[in-house]
DNA sequence: ATTTACGGAATGAACATTCATTATTCATTT
DNA sequence: AAATGAATAATGAATGTTCATTCCGTAAAT
């Protein structure tokens, strides 16, 4: 407990530290997405974001700790851009598609932030509270993965953090196969993965594809 | 081009000193998997292979040789481990079950060389030798799918690339949830993932799961 | 005028790589 | 067979570099 723990823990304050605050997770996020973790030197960041390097250090303690307010960040806009104003408890094949469809324009107009998210070498960083962010939005999935099976919607052939694992690294995949060009993604290919992922999981009997 | 090259490049040597290169990538790929590439110093992948550093430099021309070393070697492996004595141009459900089986004895026997090999900083050091070496397990795999759709076995629905990336996304995303602790992988759980995965890419028409 | 924010050169720790030294091998000589 | 020593391999302390972090001089704010 510093001089920077005073301005770098305190969530409400005047609005112009806060912009200068988020402007350096930006600048982190985008140059670690770049260069990994343990990559990426700390004095780049703050070139980035357009401050000194003792300026970022006045905003954060340290370098794990900014990797943990990215982190953060990063999965809170993730999981905002997914759940607003959606009902997961109420699953469909609409709503599935509506994920979907949120995810995909996540990894296409963020994907700097997406490739941040799939990085291995988050958990040795992460803080116990960083982590806990991470069930922000793995419970609620997961929740309607339960009332979907038990709809007759899904099939409860995978137990629910199972499905939602495969379902997740499915779409991961994919986008990391485009990213190394291993393929382009046209909208149509994404629609057709969108289904491929719908028959994994869903009840056998009668659920048609939209296309 | 100095000195440790004519060691380091050679690929037909005495045995003695070809079991040491063995034991540095060995020791290498453990420390990699665990610690990330910019992770890890040198010197404790020297002292897990039980050779001094200075040794380490006359089997490697430098760090960044090592890993591309250490990666053609696990892609070569897991290679042989899923093709060997496999006939990829006649696919089939039981074609498709052997490679699930093979793809998990090789992650739950190996676990260290499968999350090496998903590292995502990999690409920005590999030479194009260590990136044609991707190739050799792409394009059969690519080629398998094609002939199962002229089959009518497996769905056209997606483009062969994107059905490899999609089923592999799947199969990696069930291991790495594995890994961090978000479940647990029973044989069982495994068979129902491996016939999800099926659904998502088989022809629709009466292709039934065997458990 | 005093407090607060900023920047970037300065500091020390950790790192990749080298190299002078020591150990081992092995063909040659007794 | 034993002894020799030239050639090769192994080593880890020493080297120069890069990094995370600090700290002090300067600028803005109050």
């Amino acid at each position: 407990m510093d001089t920077a723990t005073s301005i770098a823990n305190n969530a409400s304050r005047p609005v112009k530290e806060r912009g200068k605050r988020e402007q350096i997770i930006r600048a982190a996020l985008q140059v670690f997405a770049e260069h990994g973790l343990h990559g990426t030197p700390v004095p780049p960041i703050a070139d980035k974001a357009g401050v000194g390097v003792g300026t970022l250090y006045r905003y954060f303690d340290g370098k794990e700790a900014l990797i943990n307010a990215a982190f953060c960040d990063a999965k809170q806009r993730l999981q905002d851009h997914l759940l607003t104003d959606l009902d997961l408890l109420d699953p469909s094949r609409a709503l599935f598609d509506t994920l979907w469809a949120r995810l995909t324009s996540f990894a296409r107009n963020e994907p700097e932030t997406f490739q941040f998210l799939e990085m291995q070498d988050h958990h040795s960083y992460l803080t116990p509270e960083s982590r806990s962010q991470e069930q922000a939005l793995l419970i609620p999935l997961g929740m309607m993965v339960i009332i979907g099976q038990r709809n007759g919607l899904l099939s409860d052939r995978l137990k629910p953090d199972l499905a939602i694992a495969l379902f997740w690294g499915a779409f991961v995949g994919i986008f990391k196969a485009e990213r190394l060009n291993y393929l382009t993604l046209t909208d149509d290919d994404l629609k057709r993965a969108r289904d491929a992922c719908w028959l994994a999981m869903a009840n056998d009997t009668a659920n048609g594809v939209t296309s």
